[in-house]
DNA sequence: CAAGATACCTGGCTATACATAGTAGTGGAT
DNA sequence: ATCCACTACTATGTATAGCCAGGTATCTTG
């Protein structure tokens, strides 16, 4: 049986995975492998292969990103996934999304949540 | 078929409606329908009576949160809910997480994620 | 007595991340 | 020649929170 504090965390995880790729990619190009290796060693998201390149293909998918194939000198080719200009688009509304939330949440922490 | 905003905001929210109200209990006890009309209006939470009632009831099976049933002069009996020992321990460790991931979502959004 | 606000709850649905395991090809070092 | 690190991907199965729409009961007011 798994633990309550375990799996709060991987619910609250859901989406931001997401948000990092695409936060990280309106910063640079990047390589699939690369934002792997990254991601693996954020603290508190503990993300490994098989979460994100299905991400990846989604995310393609849906227009926000798209990708080359480079040749590197040190192994197979590299794919380098950069923002579309509708990607571009949905991360500016990402992050206003995420700071009001993050507001919100601010406040609950200070006096919990309220109404009128 | 669902806009990709509309849906990452769905599961964006996933875990934070739990911490929500969470948190706001351990401020002070609260019954449930004060708790449903305080969350639908919150900035970035619209969260619906259907989310929250099932999830104090989740949290209650989980023993984080007790109820008791109060009479009310103006309508039906209230059913106050408040934090159990077990429950403030495990908000602590959520604030702790929720802090870290917080700090690494900051970052990423100055520089994007890296690695070594 | 009907209307409406208050108050609580349930059932069925969807999308997502996770876990685990596997495939496949390139290039450098032993 | 062989092994290892790099790089990209796929497949499949699981669990869960949140959403929508509805249901039920209580109490006050017209």
């Amino acid at each position: 049986m798994p633990d309550f504090f375990d799996n709060w965390t991987v619910q609250l995880r859901k989406g931001l995975v997401e948000f990092c790729i695409l936060r990280t990619l309106s910063h640079s190009e990047r390589y699939g492998y690369d934002l792997v290796k990254s991601l693996v060693t954020l603290p508190g998201l503990n993300t490994p292969e098989g979460t994100v390149y299905p991400l990846l293909s989604r995310l393609r998918t849906a227009g926000l990103i798209e990708a080359r194939l480079v040749e590197s000198s040190e192994g197979p080719a590299r794919k380098y996934y950069s923002l579309t200009a509708e990607g571009r688009k949905q991360v500016e509304q990402m992050n206003i999304y995420f700071n009001t939330l993050s507001q919100t949440l601010s406040e609950i922490g200070e006096k919990g949540a309220q109404h009128d």
